[in-house]
DNA sequence: TCGATGAAATCAGTATACCGTTTGCGTAGG
DNA sequence: CCTACGCAAACGGTATACTGATTTCATCGA
């Protein structure tokens, strides 16, 4: 389980960061250093260090009792989204204008198992396919910095996506957009996927939003006051 | 000197930080944790995790000899620069647009301190007083996920700001676009900000990449070939 | 005088231990 | 049966100790 480079911080890390983009860890599991470290066989600080690591980065929150993924206010979902905004068109339209036939071939691979699963409605691997989807294309992004900000801010979103997906009708609006996009890129224009990525953006945004006010809104029925999160600094 | 929080790491994170915001570490200087902790009376474990976090965000770059400060190459600049030009002009007209009086006041009292500076050839106090102006407007940025990657990619440019400064030319034109933003965040003017934002990136990309190809080229005829830092993954 | 060899120092990584705080539970009292 | 008090466990934070790798430096030999 335990592959990545030499150093035990990096292999929890990009563990817990892979079970994070699967939404495998839910919203109220509790991350603790002393249960992943005896779950590795190792002791508490690698453990610790790479939990840490993913607080500072925004993705988890401490709580008084373990570490928990980090549930995104409406005000957070706009935020977010107006970066990515600002990004991810542009950075799509130097992935069209620099693809290579490979990269575009498994951008195709990616989009087919996107609509595999859609057709099978197999949630699971639809996540997977729109996370591998999202990573074809930007492997055609030349700028490390660029192509690393979009990926940290759409992981941001793996906590609520289950959400989403679950909602009929913004599935079939999310993976049309995403074929749409797809279908520019295979066009080879670059201005076509910008301009689709952006269209795809606001849609996407919306779909965030209303799933998520509607999980805040079941929770605040179910319990009619009750949340504690101690402050943690992150800088 | 140790303020924040009550939080050890989050102290000397915060500590290191500013040092290398005021370029108070050479890309000769190696930070070694146990250095920092009896520096600070506390043990090396604080110490260290601040460095890691450091590290991780991309600041420092572990060695086999202590941590020391990331050196940009100069596709990294491009690249940053990339970014920047898609975040802040959009950030710093949303800002215009926003600003309080006080904020205004901030923004100019930087402004005034700039100019001091700069009438005084006092380079560390004009560094100080550029920082300020940064986040005098950042603070009218009501997004703080954008106000917090904009405050990040910023920093990584600590390290070669002052050679920036040194070369005569590129003050002053670096100084004139600064004012020219600021008068037009004076006539709230959230376009005028955008343009001259967007001139002023391209102004600074090309001022910090001649600076940095010529520290390059004389890192290059001092010693043929001469570097060793060891892998260390930041996933 | 220069290069090789080995010993010592340096430092990152990991492990273990201790402490203070918070939380949850159980028990006793109303 | 519900509340209040208190104790014990859980957990994050910090400290200290150990290990292995790498580098530096000094001594020895050519």
């Amino acid at each position: 389980m335990l592959k990545p480079s030499d150093n035990l911080v990096d292999a929890i890390y990009a563990d817990l960061r892979l079970k994070l983009q699967r939404s495998a860890v839910s919203p109220t599991d509790r991350l603790v250093d002393t249960e992943i470290a005896n779950a590795h066989g190792i002791s508490r600080m690698p453990a610790r260090e790479a939990l840490l690591r993913l607080v500072s980065e925004g993705y988890l929150v401490g709580t008084t009792r373990g570490f928990a993924v980090r549930e995104l206010s409406l005000d957070d979902i706009s935020g977010l989204f107006e970066v990515r905004r600002q990004l991810e068109p542009r950075a799509a339209a130097c992935a069209a204008r620099d693809m290579t036939p490979e990269i575009e071939a498994e951008i195709t691979a990616a989009m087919n198992r996107v609509e595999q699963a859609l057709s099978q409605s197999d949630i699971p691997a639809l996540l997977a396919a729109n996370v591998d989807f999202r990573n074809a294309w930007l492997k055609a992004v030349n700028n490390p910095h660029m192509a690393a900000t979009i990926s940290r801010f759409i992981d941001y979103f793996q906590s609520v996506r289950l959400g989403t997906f679950a909602d009929p009708g913004a599935v079939y609006q999310y993976i049309d957009g995403l074929s749409r996009i797809h279908a520019a890129f295979l066009a080879h224009d670059p201005l076509m996927v910008q301009d689709r990525m952006t269209l795809f953006m606001f849609a996407a945004e919306e779909a965030y939003l209303s799933v998520r006010r509607r999980q805040l809104e079941e929770a605040e029925t179910a319990r009619p006051a009750r949340r504690r999160t101690r402050k943690r600094g992150t800088a």
